[in-house]
DNA sequence: TAAAAATACTCCATAGGTATTTTAT
DNA sequence: ATAAAATACCTATGGAGTATTTTTA
């Protein structure tokens, strides 16, 4: 039994005429009557009455439509189905942020597929890198968008960087330290310090600039991997929040937060890589991903 | 596409392995191979990343596996169910009563079916003979039982004698008349008379026998194709009942109500019929009712 | 008698097998 | 080095066409 054996079959039962429903089918008439005949060998039973004109369904005839209908239905909206993942207007996407990414990218990215692709299922996951790296090996997660730095190189990783991101000290519009001509290190610990967890290598640069004092590991006071949370505390209180400054773009040019210009400049970046599993196939909706985080980090 | 090539896929799909899979579905690893890839061609994108040991489902795999299980679902039910009508047992019957037949037949065939062929469908319908031979002739019923000399003979109808009734007059137990060593059609004519439609034939042997006054358009008071009213009528009331005995069985047997033995004899019989259109072939359980019918009304 | 369905025959595309090569661990 | 998948080559079968016969309204 086969797809088109019951293509032939509800033809001819909507027909009821052999002639016309080859017609239909761009086949001989004898063709089909063989196809037909083929499919009652199999099912071992009449589907139809021949009473010369009008081809009248059997009982079974009535049961095995119902089946059959349902079938090539299925068969339709699977090639619609790909035909749409295709052109990447559907199919589903589950993609893991890192802090970072998610301060920066989780809303843009939500409203730009709403609008844009309403019909691409999205699935968006925060959490710690290490264990998203775990969700993403277990194909839990179709790719990650993290800071390349935290992320331990591997031969079955992908790791794509798409942008870097410049890190800076961030505090309320009506911060203290605001009203300094010069900031220097000691003047930010007279404050409470947060930050999302840090890269060794930025953990170094800190380290290089600042002196042994910077070191996260004491100078952190506020660790939280949900940077937004911290951006809130940050305009909340008098927390100096080291992170990377396009986490808070929006708050900034509202005038809520602002930049602290503590002396040195800071000279440390984060790296954001687009993390896939080498050997695994992407859905085409992730290509629009990549082409959004890319451009969105590009600002 | 195939449903051969959807169940190779699947069984891919569900070892992860082309051999293994060969191996369940009694193939060469070969021809499974060259089975997914012509249908990887045809949906034109990878269904498997092939990374040697362990072969994952793409996302345009993911995507076809979900319509394929549920097409290979619906090729077995469909297997199943034509191998369960073949058995009769199940399937649908849709069968025209007529009155007579209906008080007969219509209780104890429902209790027959349910408790012998649970998983059949039955759909019984009581009604006027000539609307349900316009009912069977657009294929809404499927057969009748009725009183074959109210049916027109015609060339597309099948008429299967199943049984011959004899008809009578029938009164509640306390019925005045009773009392009476010996009844005539004037005494009868005393009370209410009713029955359920005669056929032309019944009628002429009514006449034949007690006369003119005899003629139902004249003598019947109450008529209605609900024959089982009409008993219910009769044993409240002391209308005189003209009907196929056996409709009555029941409360005969319960002395409910009892046979007028009215002089002369009615010599009139129904003759029950099982209706069937030529050319059209009747679901295996068809068989099943007509086996029940024939013996039933044999009693 | 005319239209519809079935059959006879021929052809070719496709699915399958065997044997072998390529690839990846 | 080995196991798994892909490829090359061959065969048989099923599906399609043309031409013709059978059936039925």
């Amino acid at each position: 039994m086969n797809l088109r054996h019951l293509e032939h079959f509800l033809a001819v039962a909507e027909t009821g005429s052999f002639s016309r429903a080859a017609e239909k089918l761009f086949l001989t008439q004898s063709a089909l009557s063989r196809s037909i005949q083929s499919l009652e060998g199999e099912i071992d039973g009449k589907l139809f009455d021949r009473v010369g004109k009008r081809n009248e369904l059997t009982p079974l005839g009535r049961l095995v439509k119902e089946r059959a209908q349902r079938m090539v239905l299925e068969a339709s909206e699977l090639k619609r189905g790909v035909e749409l993942m295709r052109q990447a207007n559907a199919g589903v996407m589950r993609l893991g942020l890192g802090s970072g990414p998610g301060a920066i990218l989780m809303t843009p990215l939500m409203c730009h597929m709403a609008t844009f692709h309403p019909r691409v299922q999205v699935r968006l996951v925060r959490g710690p890198t290490d264990l998203q790296l775990v969700q993403l090996r277990a194909r839990q997660l179709d790719a990650l968008v993290v800071d390349m730095r935290v992320v331990p190189p591997s031969p079955d990783l992908h790791i794509e960087p798409v942008a870097e991101m410049a890190g800076g000290w961030l505090v309320r519009t009506g911060h203290p330290l605001l009203q300094r001509r010069s900031v220097g290190l000691a003047d930010v610990l007279a404050f409470p310090v947060a930050s999302n967890p840090l890269s060794d290598e930025v953990t170094r640069a800190v380290v290089a600039q600042y002196g042994p004092q910077a070191n996260p590991a004491q100078m952190i006071t506020l660790e939280c991997n949900d940077l937004e949370s911290l951006i809130d505390v940050a305009e909340r209180t008098d927390t100096v929040l080291l992170c990377v400054l396009a986490a808070a773009r929006e708050r900034i040019k509202a005038g809520a937060m602002a930049v602290l210009p503590v002396r040195p400049t800071l000279q440390a970046t984060a790296r954001f890589a687009y993390v896939t599993l080498v050997g695994r196939s992407q859905a085409p909706v992730m290509g629009l991903l990549r082409d959004f985080v890319a451009q969105r980090l590009a600002d």
